[in-house]
Order: C-alpha cells, then structure tokens, then sequence
DNA sequence: TTTATTTTGTGACATATCTCACATTTACTA
DNA sequence: TAGTAAATGTGAGATATGTCACAAAATAAA
C-alpha cells in the first residue's frame, strides 16, 4: 500500500480507521477528479499519475500547475471551505484515494504527528505557490517555458527524455502565453539545439542552456 | 490582549505557556520584520498595523502582497523550512509577537484546536495566493490596479477613502507593471471621474465603474 | 529657509507577444 | 482505410506596456 508521509505516523488503529473511511478510484485522462464549485466532501490522495490543477479566472480557465503523485489534493478546499475552489483532472492515468472529511479531521484531531505533517505539506504549498507566481510573472515567455520543460524533466519525469503529457495550447495556458508562442519558442529550441522534439516526444540536449534561458529568461 | 482566533481556543494553562515564550516588539515603517535568508527561530504575529511581504525573483525583488493584523507571518518558513522564503517589512507602525518556534511547536502537537486553526489559516493562504496569481496573470494591468484600490478599500481601511501606504513604484511592483503605468493609469481613474487622488489621498467616487474595470481589465 | 532626495507626471519610441488567418500534420473514429 | 477532428506551424499586422529621458512636485534633511 502507498502511504503518504502522513499516514505513515499513524499507528495501528488509526490506520485500520483511515483504510475504513476511503475509497480507491481509478481515472483515464480527461476525467475529473475535484470540480470547482461542487460541494467537496472527500480529501483526496493522489497515490499515482499525473494531474492538473486548474481554476477558472476572470478570462478564462487556467493551468494552475501540474502534479504528480503522491500527494494531496484539495486540502485546502476541503478543510477551510466546503465548496471546492479549484478543478483538478487527470492528464494520465491516474490512482486516487477518496478520504471522507469528517474521518480526516479526526485524525487531524487525534493524530499529532499526522497533523503536522499536513501542515508541513500546507507549507511548503504556500511557498511553492508564491515562488512560482513571482518567478511567473518576472520572466518573459521563453523562460517560463525552459522552465516548464525543466520541471518535466527533473521533477516529474526525472529524465531528461520524457513525453509531453499536454499539448501546446495547455502549455501555454499553464505559462500564461498563447498555443502560437509555444509553439515558435519550442522550435526556435529545437532549432538551437537545446531541445529535440519528435511530437510530443522531448529530449533536452543542451542542459546548460536551458538553465540560462530559465534563469535569465 | 489581542488574541489571534487560533489562540483564543487555548486553554489557561497553555495560554500561560504562549505568553511566557513569545517577546512583543513595536516596528517603524520601513523596519524589517523578517529577512529572506536568514535563519527563522520565531513565529511572527502581526498584531496592528500593515506590513509587505516581498521575495527575491529572478530579476528583481517583489512585493507578494500587503497585509493587515491581525495574522501570522512566516508560518510557512518556520515551521516547514529553517531559513526564511521571503521577507516581510512594516509599511505602517507595527506591533508584532514573536513566538518561540518550539513553544509553538508545542503548542501545535498538544492543542488540536490550536492546530487546527492554523491548517485553516494556511489553507486560506494557499487558495489565495492562487486565486491571486490567477487574476493577476489574466489581467492587463488597468484591471490590476482596480484590484489594488478595491483591496485597500475593501480589505485594509474597510473604508472608501485612504491614504496609500505604499509609493507608485511599489504599487507598479506589487501588480507587475512600471511605475510610469501606475501613474498614468491612476491619473486616468482621477480624469474619469472613479477616483479622486490628492496627493497620496485616494477617495473611491465611482465604486462600480472600478468594480467594472476590476472584472473586464 | 535652503538644499538634497525621493516621488510623481508625461512624451516618444522600441518591442515582446497576442490575434487572426490559413496550411499542414497528427490523432481519432467509424 | 477513409474521413473527421484536434493539434501544430508560420506569416503579417495590431497593441499594450516597458524603457528612456527629463521636468515638476513633494518630502526630508540640514
């Protein structure tokens, strides 16, 4: 069984418990898995696959980020709120458990040791969030994108040859540009050597580069 | 003794315990509150007054947002990492409480409703910071700035007339823009009859044609 | 008050990126 | 395997903002 960090404090009864309050649920791509504005009355654990968070703006809905398991999702919606405030769908194949609300909190409320990781997972959310909409907003375009290709490759795939799990224009929701500056930007890095793309295949074959762009971009 | 909502479910004894690890110290504008970088041994409560929370981007420093007692600072830092993620600055006369970490700690793993007001607090947090980046993404910076006044009005002074703390090259570098676009869009607001700006003296006189901006923009 | 420093106003120009338009390729589906 | 839909490539022109360069106020310091 795939325990988070969280469920890997509690002890013997309180597991028994949490196994008895959740449900397992598979999902393709393109399922839903937490639908903004819908009562949320699960947390749940993304236990393998890919998925994207998503949250409809003034404009248009937008890429929050991508993630992949294991982790949570929804925790903030579920716990401060009782609508959810965000979408989250599968962009692969994914594993999910569905933990009923009222037996997380207990745990939240019994468990010291899960709770705080909980808030350490909250945490370094919070952080990560800030980050990434600071480093967002400064860079230009062909930045954010090494940047994207590179938490692919280091993050989410760790290899530097992966498939792109979504397609131009989601990139470029998720970056805050339009599909066509993608697209002219994924080849200009073709074209210099730093990138080489076969379709949704990427192999990063200039590292160094693609950090300075990053960094500098 | 102004108690933050998590610290009014504590008990006596633990109360006495909070009080007993925690220093009270009063800030000028512009004083440091907490410095990216440095090692973060206390939990900061901002009891009165407002305060920026600013990080280091890749191209230049940038202010996240700015916040008004009563709320903790740093949490995210303190509890998740051991060096400090970002900086906070008093922008206003300033009283804050710094909480030992580990008498906070303490308190975390011993009050469950103690610990739970601050998974709410943190949860709160993450949901904006999203939602805040979202808006500021899709947005172009008329709409942006809209978001800005509404704020101060609405959130900070809870009144339709203030004086902005801040200068316009903070208020250009807190919504992402220049300080020349600060100033010629808030001299447009003021010729289109939505605000009336004596000096840094802001009176909203046109609420809905904001409101109006604030959502298209 | 006078002087120095910070803040704000405003024009002109450069530019990154979006939009629109259509061609082309790739992926589904029947 | 054909036929339709989705995804991608690419040019040309429009545009919102940034940048630079000073002038004018406003504030702080002396």
């Amino acid at each position: 069984m795939l325990k988070s960090k969280a469920a890997a404090t509690l002890g013997e009864e309180h597991l028994t418990y949490l196994s008895c309050n959740k449900a397992m649920v598979g999902f393709q791509k393109g399922d839903s898995i937490i639908k903004q504005g819908t009562f949320s009355t699960n947390v749940v654990y993304l236990r393998s696959g890919l998925a994207k968070i998503h949250i409809t703006g003034p404009h248009h809905e937008q890429i929050v980020r991508i993630i992949n398991a294991p982790c949570y999702l929804g925790l903030p919606t579920t716990i401060g709120d009782k609508i959810n405030q965000y979408s989250v769908t599968a962009i692969d194949e994914v594993e999910v458990c569905y933990i009923d609300i009222s037996a997380f909190r207990l745990l939240i409320r019994e468990a010291e040791l899960f709770s705080f990781e909980i808030i350490l997972e909250l945490c370094k959310n919070e952080l990560e969030s800030i980050r990434r909409c600071a480093n967002r907003t400064q860079k230009q375009t062909r930045g954010n994108i090494a940047d994207v290709i590179l938490e692919f490759a280091d993050v989410i795939y760790q290899s530097d040859s992966f498939t792109l799990p979504i397609s131009q224009a989601d990139l470029g929701n998720l970056v805050d540009t339009s599909r066509e500056s993608i697209s002219r930007i994924l080849n200009e890095f073709n074209k210099d050597g730093i990138l080489e793309i076969k379709g949704k295949r990427v192999e990063i074959t200039n590292k160094k580069s693609l950090l300075l762009i990053s960094q500098n971009g």
